[in-house]
DNA sequence: GCTATCTCTTTACAAAAACTCAAGTATAGC
DNA sequence: GCTATACTTGAGTTTTTGTAAAGAGATAGC
């Protein structure tokens, strides 16, 4: 299938169905100079005068019109469809980890949903990167230690993660926080089996060793934290998953240390997603919803 | 109305026809990579996948099939016009000066006729160029003083303008030619009511100015030549123009004087044109002629 | 299970196409 | 003749597109 310069195509198309090339140039938001061009250049292609020149402006000849009649309805089929595949965008599939999905995205969701009640909400919650191999997601939204270089057009940081230590205020003696050499005769809640964070957060405050090995391990943040709230032991928490629980008081920080920046939570778009207006709502939501807290 | 990238269109088509990229990228000419890359533009454009990828090869979504059942359709139709305007070339316009055409092109046309009798060629002979303001023509041939530089895409020289003093053999003297110093005493015939060619020869020659008001005007190269074919005095013709009388010997050279150059016949293509059938075969066609002279 | 192979993807770079501005040409109407 | 309108063209710049080569994912055959 030999096809002509198609760019040339669509501008010929404006121009004749204007009968001028300055009116297309306006339509199509280009130079005149660039509609003069393209037309010469089409009729070079088909070694034929498209248009004629009429005294101050220009008409089809016979070879142009013959064109137009089957390049225009053809062209604005192309159009509608186009048209139709840009706006169906109410499909939209997310991947974010178990506990950013329980502690964070799940009880905001709603308010989304009521937003955009024609979005159709695919969530994954996922806690290792196994489950997602091979699966491709508009939107992921996952953790990383490192804040690495600025965001780009695909990822961009939603929230730190800001781990802060806390107990259920029952858990203190006599309402007195923990002094920080007192942490390792107090029963620590693990998030994770590996007791990275508190391991990290005590490095980074060059604490002694703590006694992970005799703390109560979790595989999920949200069971640790509900665990803490019980008043069984010390959590070590993002702040951002235990807002109510702050607010409440149901959680009060457990020692004197303020809430450490360890990592950060990144929002993933898949490029090709990227233009979806579906994607561009659930990701501005986001965003919006980070500045609310 | 808003269209998506054509080109991508275009290259999408054929790799959704073929399921495969790399065919794709044999039918188009060009370089696998260069359909990914497109390829991904388009799902970029409409913000969803395309294809899908299916074991080695690719499939399409629904998307993609929604696509491909409305651009297909509608390119091919382009194809078709396409087709048909590049090779109803059937019509063709030559502009070329009164001598040119009686002397050298006439004579020769019935075999460009007889080698492509669906071509129909319409033929102007103009002396002036006042005649041409505002018409255009596929081509035209011309004539210039001064060889300017290289042969241009759309400008090509065709033959040399090789003046020769030429009469009647009966005219000559007992078959003596002519001694230049002794021109002044014959009867010169003007092909130019200005006598622009004697002068500027006898200018190169560096003779004493000849006696241009005392000599015979013609309009026409045409007439010149048939003068001194009838013995009245001595032209100075192309000899392009008058082959078949030296040929024939009813005009012989008047003085030792070789053929002197002093200017070309240039064959102008319109750009427009320039790509069309009848107009490659014209040209082809004016050069192998000249060949053959 | 390992390797060879097929196919799409990506990156860095090169080539080509398209665009713009501004000056140029042509026509129409006063 | 002068001015306003429109298309054209030249020169330079920007944008797009293409290429080559290395990479990544997956299948098929040994």
């Amino acid at each position: 299938m030999k096809l002509p310069p198609l760019t040339a195509l669509h501008y010929f198309t404006s121009a004749a169905t204007h009968l001028s090339f300055s009116q297309a140039a306006l339509e199509l938001h280009v130079s005149e100079g660039a509609i003069s061009r393209q037309m010469k250049l089409l009729a070079e292609y088909y070694g034929k005068a498209l248009f004629q020149k009429s005294g101050r402006g220009i008409i089809l000849t016979s070879k142009g019109s013959l064109l137009l009649s089957v390049a225009l309805p053809a062209l604005e089929d192309v159009a509608v469809v186009s048209a139709q595949l840009q706006a169906a965008s109410t499909q939209l599939t997310i991947n974010v980890t178990t506990s950013f999905a329980i502690r964070w995205l799940l009880p905001k969701l709603a308010s989304f949903e009521r937003l955009y009640p024609q979005i159709e909400v695919q969530l994954q919650a996922s806690s290792s990167a196994e489950s997602t191999r091979g699966k491709s997601f508009d939107v992921q939204i996952n953790y990383q230690l490192q804040s690495s270089g600025a965001a780009k057009k695909h990822r961009r940081k939603l929230l730190d993660e800001r781990l802060l230590a806390v107990c259920a205020p029952s858990y203190l003696l006599e309402g007195n926080i923990i002094n920080l050499s007192q942490l390792h005769s107090k029963k620590l809640l693990l998030n994770e089996l590996t007791g990275r964070d508190w391991r990290l957060w005590s490095e980074l405050l060059n604490l002694t060793p703590l006694p992970i090995e005799r703390a109560l391990k979790f595989e999920q943040d949200d069971v640790a934290i509900q665990t803490a709230v019980a008043g069984l032991g010390v959590a070590l928490a993002n702040t951002a998953y235990i807002e109510r629980e702050l607010r409440m008081g149901s959680l009060v920080p457990a020692t004197s240390q303020q809430a450490i920046v360890v990592g950060a939570h990144y929002v993933n778009v898949d490029p090709i997603a990227a233009s979806s207006m579906a994607v561009q709502a659930f990701v501005d939501w986001l965003f919006s919803e980070v500045e609310n807290d």
